[in-house]
DNA sequence: TCGCTTTATTTTGTATACAACCTCTAAGGA
DNA sequence: TCCTTAGAGGTTGTATACAAAATAAAGCGA
């Protein structure tokens, strides 16, 4: 059925795919790392959970020497942890955790959006794709569609952070934001605060558009401030509901 | 002799020590990584050289299990990098690496100074060691011991951010310092620096001292700042009397 | 001598085998 | 009944074997 999409240019992708699901060749190290690393994130291996050499070997039909490549790679991402003789344990992401993410996010985040301005200014494509972010933001945030809204969000940061052209910092803060969201979609983000985040996003937006490299800087670092403030408030309003 | 000293506390650690030195047991994964990582920034394995397996080894006495993982973690610490089929080589550390690092440093080093003075404050012991660091470096500045400078250079900065309580940035730091001291050594520090640089140092002790944070913060920033500006006119110099 | 092709050797990628260790269970004693 | 402990079973850590790919080398023709 593939096979008869010859003129899609993404037909190579579509044979990529094919081989992939009917398991024709084993996957790249970096596809088993992703695999894995979604699982995580996406909360399919929850925190704590023992991960099993075994089993993971089994579901990817690959041998233990791959499968060990690969978490120690996630471990040095900080998804995993391990301990001799004892194997590898997802690890948990606490609101400690996201506090001090969020401290090294509101200096690092606001920095790449001061470093991506002027080079976004002319982007006439990705300012288009941030404005359709938005709008897809404020769709979703009125059908309260959470887990789409995060996705947006997240994308709407990565297009701004990547055009920094600081490779390190990139890095650096896809590493983080994806911690962050392993938190957040648990945490079920309070509704309430959606609203006032995508003002923030526009906000930042409009800072890009002319070009004025301190005002989106100032309006990233208030934007993750107020959105720790809120997560704290919300963690607070958990606990005490919980308690 | 070393069966002799039951009485000291300290027994099993002569006797790792023991057995280390002659050989008796394989290296756990971390000290492997921590040695293969010390050749890197050390330069003793250049910028470019290709890693072989074997060669590694036979040095280490350890099959290729063990050294494949040590390397895959290295690879995610930008230490090296690596190829299908082609296998690890050391990944080179230019000036436009060291100015995308520089950046990160002026941002989130002076962010680490300013959470860490407070808590520095009435951490006596810390402080001597901050204020011994700062002599020492003034000392090893007049007799021209450079290697020596930048050890205690990144000791100095290294309690600093290690007392900013961050694990999350701690790490990050830790991996940013260790690659432009990768950079630095290579490139000979210029030695008319180092006098401001002592200085500078003594500045952001200062600011500690008071528990003046905001200060700390922008002492540090001034630093990094000045140190980048200082190497990019060393490496103009060095460029024009090279070519 | 140079350039191309084909073969041989080496090196990496993956699977498997074995050893070391952990953990769970159950037997035995108090 | 509870605690301790020996042992079986299972999991991880490391070494090795084999397959696949890349590099080096030899052969061959111009």
């Amino acid at each position: 059925m593939f096979f008869l999409v010859y003129d899609l240019t993404s037909f190579r992708f579509f044979l990529y795919i094919f081989i992939r699901v009917f398991g024709g060749t084993p996957m790249s190290l970096k596809d088993l790392c992703a695999s894995i690393r979604m699982e995580i994130v996406s909360r399919n291996f929850p925190p704590g959970m023992k991960l099993s050499e075994q089993i993971l070997c089994n579901r990817w039909k690959v041998s233990r020497t791959p499968i060990r490549e690969a978490l120690r790679h996630l471990e040095s991402e900080g998804f995993i942890s391990s301990s001799k003789h004892k194997g590898f344990v997802v690890t948990s992401i606490s609101m400690h955790d996201v506090e001090q993410i969020y401290t090294i996010l509101m200096s690092l985040d606001s920095l790449a959006g001061r470093l991506a301005t002027p080079r976004l200014v002319n982007e006439t494509e990705k300012l288009e794709s941030l404005r359709t972010l938005c709008e897809e933001m404020k769709a979703l945030c009125e059908t309260r569609d959470i887990e789409g809204y995060m996705k947006r969000n997240l994308e709407f940061h990565s297009v701004i952070f990547r055009s920094s052209e600081n490779n390190w910092m990139i890095n650096i803060l896809e590493n983080l934001h994806s911690h962050t969201n392993r938190f957040i979609l648990n945490a079920l983000y309070i509704p309430r605060r959606i609203e006032k985040s995508v003002q923030e996003h526009l906000d930042i937006l409009k800072c890009i558009e002319k070009g004025d490299e301190k005002g989106a800087e100032k309006a990233i670092s208030v934007h993750f401030t107020r959105s720790l403030n809120d997560l704290r408030a919300e963690m607070k309003r958990i606990n005490r509901s919980g308690g």
